[in-house]
DNA sequence: GCTATACCTTG
DNA sequence: AAGGTATAG
């Protein structure tokens, strides 16, 4: 049985992209609650699936690891790929003949066979799914010289990236997480995959599924199937949700929300059931280039009230829609048009799993004032609440 | 517009 | 209560 890749024994099949630490932090992008779907198989090693992949990705000080696990008989599918992308199929049998060797059987052990096209490809893939364009610590510069709060947090929490997300696994997965914990809802995501899901790999006894297909989850079954996985009441939006996309708008509708404007997208999304103004803008800000959009739930809630002393004219309760708007536009004004990326380290640093993080030594310790230990102490009496 | 309540499950 | 949403008042 094929096992999970470790960059120690076998550096020679993995490939690398330049990427600093400081531009990314796997151990928090991956596990910060925006995806739900990547698992930390070795130390510092993380497998998942990028657009109907299964990686396993590692990094050292300046270098991003990756390895993308492939069946020796991948080859119709990576030709309906290409044919796609406007690649012509001659050119790829060239290269097919040059680096594949001699065609072994379909049950053989899976090895890791790649074409000089799959690596430009898988290059790109990664490129794209973390959006190494964009320059996160020039970022960070700009949004700790303009919010001394953000500075603060910064020096810890650096390399929190947003990723860019596949629409569909991005929205179902988030309608999953209506008044529900991240542990169960990584559970929940990963029995949905298992049902309904196409199988990619197994490693390790884990196997690897495809996020299901819009028309998969729009099958009259779902609702039922869902309850019987402990979906409870979300069972049904996103049966639901499934089934309005494909009837009213086609399979095409979401990725084409990333090319129309932020409130035009966020209210699209939010015609669907179970979609209101916070799973809204995680999809825009996740899987629909709106960089602007600051999803507003609890925990984001507190830190207005706590870190910038936000207060309403009414002292609401609840966190309503005009809070939403209003919020969202406070942090826009104050962190720019990425706004929705720097709300993700606060709302990264506000994770109890990364408090421990706070508390380690770290070189660019900023010098010791009141406001800083004051802050501490409320995030520790925080966490033991 | 704002508030209250139900909704599935799990810890 | 947990990263909410839909509904009625």
């Amino acid at each position: 049985m094929a096992k999970h890749a470790v960059l120690s024994s076998g550096a020679k099949l993995w490939r690398s992209l330049a990427c600093a630490n400081s531009e990314l932090r796997l151990d928090l992008t991956l596990a910060c609650g925006q995806s739900f779907r990547w698992r930390e198989t070795a130390e510092g090693h993380w497998t998942g699936v990028i657009g109907g992949r299964v990686w396993t990705l590692t990094q050292t000080d300046d270098t991003l690891w990756y390895y993308v696990y492939k069946k020796q008989d991948m080859r119709k599918e990576g030709r309906d790929e290409k044919r796609k992308a406007g690649i012509s199929l001659q050119e790829e049998n060239e290269s097919e003949k040059k680096f594949e060797g001699p065609l072994k059987k379909e049950d053989e052990e899976p090895v890791a066979v790649t074409s000089v096209l799959d690596t430009e490809e898988e290059d790109k893939m990664l490129r794209d799914y973390f959006q190494l364009n964009v320059k996160l610590v020039d970022l960070y510069m700009a949004w700790g010289a303009a919010d001394p709060h953000f500075k603060s947090i910064a020096d810890i929490f650096t390399g929190v990236r947003m990723l860019r997300q596949d629409p569909t696994e991005c929205l179902f997965s988030l309608i999953c997480t209506s008044n529900n914990n991240i542990t169960r809802i990584q559970g929940m995501v990963e029995r949905l995959c298992q049902a309904m899901g196409t199988p990619l790999f197994q490693l390790d006894e884990t196997s690897y599924y495809d996020f299901p297909s819009l028309s998969a989850l729009a099958d009259s079954s779902v609702e039922e199937r869902l309850r019987d996985l402990g979906f409870g009441y979300r069972a049904r939006f996103l049966h639901q949700s499934a089934q309005k996309i494909l009837n009213t708008h086609g399979p095409q509708w979401l990725e084409g929300l990333r090319s129309v404007p932020y409130l035009q997208a966020h209210n699209a999304l939010r015609t669907l059931p179970g979609v209101g103004t916070k799973v809204a803008d995680c999809v825009c800000l996740m899987s629909l280039d709106k960089a602007e959009a600051v999803p507003i739930d609890t925990h984001v809630w507190q830190i207005a009230k706590r870190d910038y002393k936000y207060a309403t004219v009414n002292r609401q309760k609840s966190i309503t829609d005009k809070i939403h708007r209003e919020l969202g536009d406070f942090f826009r004004k104050l962190w720019g048009p990425y706004a929705g990326w720097a709300q993700a380290v606060l709302f990264c640093a506000e994770l109890r799993k990364f408090q421990k993080l706070k508390q380690m030594p770290h070189l660019k310790q900023p010098k010791k004032e009141e406001e800083n230990e004051d802050e501490m102490t409320v995030v520790c009496k925080k966490v033991k609440n």
